[in-house]
DNA sequence: TCTGGGGTCCTAGGACCC
DNA sequence: TCTGGGGTCCTAGGACCC
């Protein structure tokens, strides 16, 4: 049987904000834990040395699930749910608030880990990875002989590593392609390994639902099985032509390979941020003139923060834009592009302004957000006009909305 | 008792230029 | 003076992912 010209892994850690909680509060292993919401109180330890945990069931306010642990999933919690509909489901569930400083350094962790092992790494978020392992010594020598061999040992070997530096389990998938490979990381979760071939894909990948393909969501999912295709076999057996016809050229195409398990994207081990952003969601809705002052200092606020973001990551950006969300969950966008990159929290602020101006505030708004895109490293950008000089131009005050 | 926050990529129309 | 065809940039919205 001809082997694939190249072995990727993609490692997935498990439940993995809630697995560094567990390591934070070990006595909750096995309990149904929920991390989520903006202000839930932190677990605190009474006078007798018992501890006292926020409840679910006495959550109020618009958070999500972040994570949950695999004992509430049984529960029927998830990962983006609205916490209060999970309180109906797991009202005793434990409530803790994320702490992603300690996420991110378990996420360092886990990289550098896996890093010792196999070098070539795409990052895909806090807690996932692909990795190249076509030339890590032991899956290179076993080519001929025992290919899977040698590939398996290489994954126990990465699966220990992480162990040891974070005291966490993943689940990894090696398949000759990223999709398969993503795939398969689930397959076997958690604390898993599984390795598949192009040969195993009728019986380990076709029977699986269309939305366990990554790039098959919500939308393009409910419409594949109003069309009567459930499985990923059955994209598969339909006529490509068809496919294009209802979903346009480009999915279309895409879908067909994916289903046949093709991907040729290679791993990225760098990449430049595109945009920078930050938005927030209010408690309660508010209204254009009414809260007029409350919107403008939020505004500042994200503005200033994403000032910071950009003096942290050392970018300047060119294009400004602003999303408000509406009552009724419409979304609106406005976005300007300028003359040259901007970077100070009072030019964003000013920017975010003139594209406030053209949306038409007819109804209260729950979020508000602003981005910066068009990025050039803030080296390039020209000096700035000294603050003196700037406050005399005319146009600087009342401009903004809010 | 709906629906966070931070991203990427794609599409499609219009402006503008050659 | 009734109408082409690219290419690129900008803008708005939307799907999708972690």
């Amino acid at each position: 049987m001809p082997q694939p010209d190249r072995w990727i892994a993609h490692l997935d850690m498990d439940a993995f904000y809630a697995s560094v909680e567990l390591l934070r509060y070990p006595q909750l292993k096995g309990e149904a834990v929920v991390i989520g919401g903006r202000r839930a109180d932190a677990p605190r330890q009474r006078e007798d040395g018992s501890w006292q945990y926020a409840r679910l069931r006495d959550y109020t306010g618009r958070g999500v699930v972040t994570t949950s642990t695999y004992a509430a999933r049984d529960l029927g919690v998830f990962s983006a749910m609205g916490l209060m509909k999970a309180a109906l489901r797991a009202p005793d569930a434990i409530l803790l608030p994320a702490d992603f400083d300690s996420y991110r350094k378990y996420s360092r962790l886990f990289k550098a880990a896996v890093a010792e092992v196999a070098p070539v790494i795409e990052d895909r978020g806090i807690d996932e990875i692909y990795i190249d392992l076509t030339d890590v010594p032991g899956v290179r020598d076993a080519v001929g002989h025992d290919p899977l061999g040698g590939v398996k040992a290489v994954a126990r070997e990465i699966k220990n590593s992480v162990w040891r530096a974070t005291g966490l389990t993943c689940s990894i998938g090696i398949t000759p392609n990223k999709l398969l490979s993503k795939i398969a990381s689930e397959l076997d979760k958690p604390d898993g390994i599984t390795v598949l071939t192009l040969a195993d894909i009728p019986a380990r990948i076709w029977p699986l639902a269309v939305r366990k393909i990554n790039g098959i969501g919500p939308k393009a999912g409910d419409r594949l099985v109003k069309l009567g295709l459930q499985t990923v076999g059955d994209i598969a057996a339909a006529d490509p032509r068809w496919l294009i016809e209802q979903f346009g050229e480009s999915y279309g195409h895409w879908l067909h390979n994916a289903a046949h398990g093709r991907d040729s994207r290679p791993i990225v081990t760098h990449s430049e941020p595109v945009s920078i952003s930050r938005e927030t969601t209010f408690e309660r809705d508010l209204h254009a003139v009414h809260d007029k002052a409350l919107l403008g200092g939020i505004m500042d606020e994200l503005c200033e923060r994403l000032a910071q973001d950009l003096a942290r990551k050392r970018y300047a950006g060119k294009t400004v834009g602003i999303k408000l969300r509406f009552e009724g969950f419409v979304t609106v966008t406005r976005d300007q592009t300028l003359k040259t990159p901007i970077l100070t929290a009072a030019d964003i602020r000013h920017a975010a302004g003139l594209c406030l101006k053209r949306v038409k505030f007819d109804k209260r708004l729950r979020l508000m957000g602003v981005r910066i895109g068009n990025l050039v490293h803030a080296s390039e950008v020209p000096p700035a006009v000294p603050a003196a000089e700037r406050a005399k131009a005319p146009e600087r005050e009342n401009l903004s909305l809010f």
